[in-house]
RNA sequence: GCUGCCGUAGCUCAGCGGUAGAGCACUCCCUUGGUAAGGGAGAGGUCGGGAGUUCGAUUCUCCCCGGCAGCACCA
């Protein structure tokens, strides 16, 4: 009998027969060793306890102590658990594909009949069943023509469908646990006891498209989380306690800044403490541009479609554009207009204006533009995603020599303006040519090839997104991390040789002659809608002085403090803050906590002492205690405090 | 757009084939209280819209609108 050396992770060599298992190292290693593996490395290669290792390799166990692969199996094997139960409790349902995802994983069914947000119960009471039944999983190889057949005769169609979308004609693992079996690329726990039974929960059934593609029928996925303990579990759930707290939507509710109705689905009705909030951050970012030479305009909504259909805009998005139609008596015909899906086409038309010299380049139009998107009823999301928005948007008009220091220019924006709201960290995506595009490929070839040149000067790190460019141009995409760890993405900048050409933009050369700029489109914020969503979850509702919609509440704790709650109040005003006088016949209390509720960083409480000594006493949100302070000292301490860090 | 669920007072929600209820908010009265809810009284609803079944529909069925969770889409 052949002999293998296997070397483990502290370096020994150890020696046994061909064709020993992973299992049976473990066990010789130890007894507990044995019972606590619950896969391995081969050559690095993560690998089923159970696979015969025939040659000299590394060997490394794994256990429920190695945090990435412990949970990548308990995941994987949850789902497989999770697709058996489904079976046993309804054997007509058909299975289709469940990977592991963040956090959990998923299953994909085929059943005629929906299942219910109480079906989920059921299942996981199977599947602790089948975890509690402790089946060895098992695995085998088979060719392809075999595993076809074999999925044939126990009408599993979707598996057959998978095997024949696998390239080549590699062979396939099998798995089994107890009499249900799954097509697999592995690996598995050595047996099903080893998930933790209570530590996971299914979370939610939604409907998702097979293969993910809208022309393929929709099938049912059950969502699942798992987690190594209970613990894990709990915390995970209470994090999403937390993230449900900090939702926009609800924020935007207690705190009265925004409302959306069925009339108007999809468009923000903006209540004066969310309009504030609006207009802070929009004249904030306006200083930012002008301090950066954006010169800003402002362009129609409603626009002929002709302009649209020179821009190429509504061939491709017509279906997401609202028009109107209206009689034109004159004409004695009807025009059709769009409300503006983007600006581009009309910062050209402003730009077409007079002739261009070299010397007027670069050239940065800039416009809070108001646009409108007919977006698919299931994918509106509060603030995140709405049909009418206001972006942050301009366009630079420049020569392809200035393309570099334009890009370097606006991360600099970028930068100063996210660390002033409170981000700090962000990611560059560099997005490449899409399929279906606007340009010839000549056209593309230096279009990426500019930009390209300009993110390398940027001397920052870049992930590259083949095939996710717009469809004129590609782009540089900006994304950045949330207070939680969620990942947005939100500036943009697009290298654009494509509309200026088809929308006639030009301007002379040093050489006297014609040529056509480029135009880089580029926001930071993206929309002031979903930026403000962000922006409200990201700080969940506790914004820092400079941003709340409210400042400062001067509160009276007796009907004799009245008067000069309302001269504080003027004081602050006078200064520039939003501040204002509660007098209401309630008790300190009741006033603390409701504009606590409210997310008012500022409470200045007022008594007969404060009355006396001419003071304010300041409590901040999120504190216990109070200071009391003199009412100048105050002042100046607040008015330091709210301005905008751009003003400082 | 697709699948599933949901739509009752300003808000959060209970109810359910016989014509509607709670807490908070609101209005008034009492209370002047020192940092997260003082007490009492009152007012408030074509039960998302339309059609059907029924003696009778907020409740059952169908259609439409809107929302939620996913999927698809996102210039």
């Amino acid at each position: 009998m052949a002999e293998v050396s296997l070397t483990l992770p502290d370096g020994a060599v150890r020696k046994y027969e061909a064709g020993i298992t992973g299992a049976q190292v473990a066990a010789d290693i130890s007894k507990s060793l044995g019972k606590a593996a619950i896969a391995c490395a081969i050559n690095g290669a993560f690998s089923d306890l159970s696979i015969p290792i025939n040659a000299d390799s590394d060997f490394a166990i794994y256990t429920n102590k190695d945090e990435p692969q412990a949970l990548e199996l308990f995941r994987h094997d949850a789902a497989h658990i999770m697709a058996r139960a489904v079976q046993e409790l309804w054997p007509d349902v058909q299975v289709t594909i469940g990977p592991v995802i963040k956090n959990g994983w998923y299953y994909d069914f085929d059943r005629d009949e929906p299942f219910h947000e109480d079906d989920l119960k059921a299942i996981e009471k199977k599947m602790r069943e089948i975890i509690n039944k402790r089946e060895p999983i098992r695995t085998e190889i088979w060719d392809r023509a075999r595993a076809i057949q074999f999925y044939k005769d126990n009408n599993e169609p979707y598996k057959v469908e998978l095997i024949e979308g696998i390239p080549g004609d590699e062979d396939l693992r099998m798995y089994w646990h107890g009499d249900w079996q799954d097509l697999c690329r592995g690996p598995h726990l050595a047996h099903t006891g080893q998930v933790p039974g209570d530590s996971f929960k299914l979370m939610s059934v939604a409907g998702a498209y097979w293969r993910g593609d809208s022309n393929n029928k929709m099938l049912q996925r059950i969502y699942g989380v798992g987690f190594r303990n209970k613990a894990d579990l709990k915390a995970h759930l209470f994090m999403l306690e937390e993230a449900e707290k900090r939702d926009h939507r609800r924020l935007g509710k207690e705190m009265n800044l925004f409302h959306l109705q069925e009339e108007a689905p999809g468009m923000v009705f903006w209540h004066p403490n969310g309009w504030e909030l609006y207009r802070i951050l929009q004249d904030y970012m306006r200083r930012r541009q002008r301090e950066d030479g954006y010169l800003e305009i402002n362009t129609p909504m409603v626009v002929d479609r002709k302009l649209w259909e020179a821009s190429g805009h509504w061939e491709k998005y017509r279906e997401n554009m609202f028009t109107t139609e209206i009689d034109d008596q004159h004409a004695n015909d009807k025009r059709t207009n769009a409300l503006k899906p983007m600006n581009c086409p009309c910062h050209v038309q402003v730009y077409n204006q007079g002739l261009k010299s070299y010397r007027d380049l670069p050239l940065r139009l800039a416009e809070f533009g108001s646009c409108h998107r007919y977006e698919s009823s299931g994918s509106m999301h509060g603030l995140m995603r709405v049909r009418g928005f206001t972006q942050d948007d301009a366009h630079i008009f420049c020569t392809e020599d200035q393309i570099a220091s334009e890009t370097k220019k606006f991360v600099d924006l970028l930068k100063r303006v996210y660390m002033d709201l409170g981000f700090s960290e962000f990611k560059i995506m560099f997005s490449t040519r899409p399929e279906v595009r606007g340009g010839t490929d000549e056209v593309w070839d230096k279009a990426e090839k500019y930009l390209e040149d300009a993110v390398k000067k940027l001397d920052m790190p870049y992930t590259l997104d083949p095939g996710e460019g717009a469809f004129y141009g590609p782009k540089l995409d900006f994304k950045l991390t949330d207070a939680i760890g969620r990942e947005w993405q939100l500036g943009t900048l697009q290298a654009d040789f494509v509309l200026p050409e088809r929308l006639d933009a030009e301007y002379i050369g040093e050489d006297g002659q014609k040529h056509t700029p480029v135009m880089l489109h580029r926001a930071t914020l993206g929309s002031f809608e979903r930026f403000l969503g962000i922006l409200i979850e990201n700080y969940a509702g506790k914004f820092p002085l400079w941003l709340a919609p409210r400042q400062i509440v001067v509160a009276a704790i007796v009907s004799d403090a009245d008067e000069w709650v309302h001269e504080v109040v003027a004081r602050l005003k006078a200064k520039g803050l939003r501040a204002e006088a509660d007098v209401r016949n309630e008790k300190i209390n009741y006033k603390v906590r409701e504009h606590s509720l409210g997310k008012v960083p500022v409470i200045l409480a007022v008594g007969m002492r404060e009355v006396e000594d001419h003071t304010v006493s300041m409590r901040r949100l999120g504190e216990k205690g109070s200071k009391v302070l003199g009412i100048d000292e105050a002042v100046e301490a607040l008015v330091a405090e709210a301005t905008p860090p751009d003003m400082k």
